[in-house]
DNA sequence: TTGAAAGCGTTACCAT
DNA sequence: ATGGTAACGCTTTCAA
C-alpha cells in the first residue's frame, strides 16, 4: 500500500542530478539559472511521470509563510458567517491559501486564546469578527508581522484593514422607511451590547427619530440566547402597547419577534410594520415576507480577500491598511408595506 | 516591533544547557529521561517566562504528522453542514487538531482536487460528504494512511468508518405518519440522485407505500438548484390534483415546496400534509410548524470525532474501522397533524 | 544525567 | 550551467 512518498532527493538521485537542479526547475527558476532547456523539460516530464508535488510543510518551514489564513468568527454556524466563509474558501484556494475556521462565541477570553494557538501554528494571516475588548491582542498580531483584517466590525483604536457595512446608514434608511409607512411608535430591539456595529445601528435608529421628532422606544436584548429573547420579547410586547413599527438589529431578534407578535395575536404588518436587518432566505418564506436590509455578501467577501491577500503580499507589505466599507441594500418586502 | 520568534536553541543557548534537554523537558520525558527536578524546573520557568512555544511546523515536518483534519461537505454554508463544522471545531480543538473545511457543491471533480490538494499538504485525517463516484479517490486514502472518516453517506463498496442516519427508517416513519394521519395519496418530493442517503430515503417511502396498498407518487427534481426546484414543483402540484400528502427528503426541497404550495392557494395542512426530512430552526416558526425529521447533530459530531481520532491515534490504527449509524427523531408539528 | 548529531524536505547562497 | 551545503526548528538515537 502507501507508496512512499518522494522527495526532491529521490527525484534528484534517479535522475542524476543535484538538489539544487531539481529545486530550480521546480520554482521556474530555469532560464534565470541557465539550466538547458533539454534537463529542464527531462526533469519535468520525470516529475509529472511519478506525480512528485514538494512539500508544504517543508517549504513553509523554510520560507516562514504557511498559506494559511484564520477565518475567525462568532460563529460558524450563523448563516451569514457561513455564507461569507463558502465565498472565501473558493476565493482562498484559487490563490492557494488555505482557510481554518473557528468560532470565538464572541467571547474574548476564547478570542485570545484562540489567537494565540495560532500564531503558534505559524499562519499567515487572519480575518476576524472582533470580541469586545480585543485591541492589545489585535494589536500584537500586527507588531508580530500577521496579515490581519477585520469584519463586520472594527476597532476605532487600531489602524488596520477592515471590510464592513453601511450600519448607520441603513439603520437610518430603514427607520426612516417605517416612519414613511405612516408608523408613529417605532421601536428599536437590539441586543445590549457596546459593539460598534450594534452602536452605529441604533445610531441610525436615533437620527432617524429625531429628525421626525418622535420618540424612540429602544429595547435591549440582554444576556442573549434564543430562548431568553423570545420571552423578553414577548414581555416588552406586552407592556408596550400601541408599537406601530419594529426595527430588529439582527435576523435572530426578528425571528423571536416575529413569533412574539404571532403569539400575542399581533397582526403584521396591519398592526406593527417589521424591518430587520440581515437579510435571510426565511425572509422571503415568511408570511408577510419580510422587509430586511442584505449585506452584500460576495462583496464582502471579495474585499476581504483583497485586503488580506494584499497584506500577504511581499511587495505591498508596507503600503497601509485597505478599508471598505459597503453598501447595503433594503429590501421592501410585505411586513412593512401592505 | 516584531519580537524574533524564539526557538529551542535559543532557550538552550540562554539557559547554557543542551538542546536535547530542553527537549526533554518539553516533551515530558523528563522524568524519563532523568533529568535534575532542579534543571527541569529551571528550565519549565525560564520557559514560561518568556513565552517560548515550538513551533508546530517543525514538529510536523520531524514527526510526519500535521493535526490538522480537512472537513469536506456538500456546501460549509448549508445549515446542516456549518452546524456540525462548528460542534466539530470545538471537539478538534479541544484535542489539539485544527480543522480546514472546504466545499465539494458535490462535483466530483472538484473533490477530486481537494482531496490531491490536502494529501499533498500532509494533513492527518479527512471528513468527507462523498461525492459520486469518488470510491477510488478515497480508497487511495485509505491505501496511504490518511484518517478517513465518511458522513452524511457512505460507500458500499469501501470498507471504511462512516457516521450516517437511519435514512431509511426515518423516511418510513415519516411516510407511516402522514398514512396514519389519514393520507392516501401521499407523494415523495425528492432530488435526483444515486447517492445512498436519497436512495434510502426513497426506500422508506416505497416500503410504507406499498405496505399500505397505496400508490406512489414520486417526483424527483433535477439539476437542482432554488429557482428551478420551485418551478418544477410547482408544476408538479398542478399536474397532480388530489395529492394530500407529501414527504420533502430535504428541507430546502420543503421550503420551496411551501412556497409553490403557498402560490397555488394549497391548504397546508387541510388539503396537503406535510413531513420533512432534516428539521430547521425555521420550521418551528412558520406558519403552520412543519413536522420534520431531525437529524442528532450533536451526536454526529461527537461520533465523527471519535472515528476520526481512533483512525488517528497510532496504538489503534489497525482495529478496523468505525461505523455508526444513528436514529434520528420525528418531530411531529401542525404541517402534519391539524 | 546530559550532549552531539542525524534527519525530516525544502530553498538559496556560494562554488565550480 | 550545475552541484554542495547550510539553514529552517524540532525529535530522538547513541554516546559519554
Amino acid at each position: 500500500m502507501a507508496k512512499k512518498k518522494l522527495s526532491i532527493k529521490d527525484i534528484a538521485k534517479t535522475l542524476g542530478v543535484s538538489i539544487t537542479t531539481v529545486s530550480f526547475i521546480l520554482n521556474g527558476k530555469a532560464k534565470e539559472k541557465r539550466i538547458s532547456e533539454e534537463l529542464t523539460k527531462k526533469v519535468q516530464r520525470y516529475i509529472k511521470e511519478v506525480g512528485y508535488t514538494p512539500s508544504h510543510l517543508a517549504q513553509s518551514l523554510r520560507l516562514g509563510k504557511s498559506k494559511v489564513i484564520v477565518f475567525m468568527v462568532e460563529d460558524i454556524s450563523n448563516q451569514f458567517f457561513a455564507s461569507i466563509a463558502r465565498l472565501i474558501e473558493e476565493k482562498a484556494y484559487l490563490n492557494g491559501y488555505k482557510i481554518i475556521y473557528c468560532s470565538t462565541e464572541n467571547e474574548t477570553a476564547k478570542a485570545k486564546e484562540l489567537i494565540n494557538t495560532f500564531k503558534v501554528r505559524n499562519v499567515d494571516g487572519f480575518i476576524i469578527t472582533p470580541t469586545p475588548d480585543l485591541e492589545e491582542s489585535v494589536k500584537g498580531l500586527l507588531d508580530e508581522g500577521f496579515g490581519l483584517v477585520l469584519f463586520d466590525r472594527w476597532m476605532p483604536d487600531v489602524l488596520c484593514s477592515y471590510v464592513i457595512v453601511e450600519n448607520e446608514k441603513s439603520a437610518f434608511e430603514a427607520t426612516q422607511h417605517l416612519i414613511d409607512r405612516g408608523c408613529k411608535k417605532v421601536a428599536l430591539i437590539t441586543v445590549e451590547s457596546h459593539q460598534i456595529q450594534m452602536t452605529d445601528r441604533l445610531k441610525g435608529y436615533q437620527n432617524a427619530i429625531s429628525q421626525n421628532q418622535l420618540s424612540p422606544y429602544v429595547f435591549q436584548v440582554k444576556f442573549h440566547n434564543m430562548a431568553q429573547g423570545y420571552d423578553r420579547i414577548l414581555d416588552f410586547f406586552s407592556n408596550n402597547p400601541g408599537i406601530d413599527g419594529v426595527f430588529f438589529t439582527t435576523n435572530y431578534l426578528a425571528f423571536e419577534g416575529l413569533e412574539a407578535m404571532g403569539n400575542l395575536g399581533i397582526d403584521v404588518p396591519g398592526q406593527v410594520k417589521v424591518v430587520s436587518f440581515d437579510d435571510h432566505y426565511f425572509f422571503n418564506l415568511y408570511k408577510p415576507k419580510i422587509t430586511a436590509i442584505e449585506q452584500p455578501l460576495e462583496l464582502i467577501a471579495e474585499k476581504l480577500m483583497e485586503a488580506i491577500l494584499h497584506q500577504l503580499d511581499e511587495a505591498e507589505m508596507n503600503s497601509g491598511p485597505k478599508q471598505f466599507i459597503l453598501s447595503n441594500k433594503l429590501n421592501i418586502r410585505e411586513s412593512s408595506t401592505i
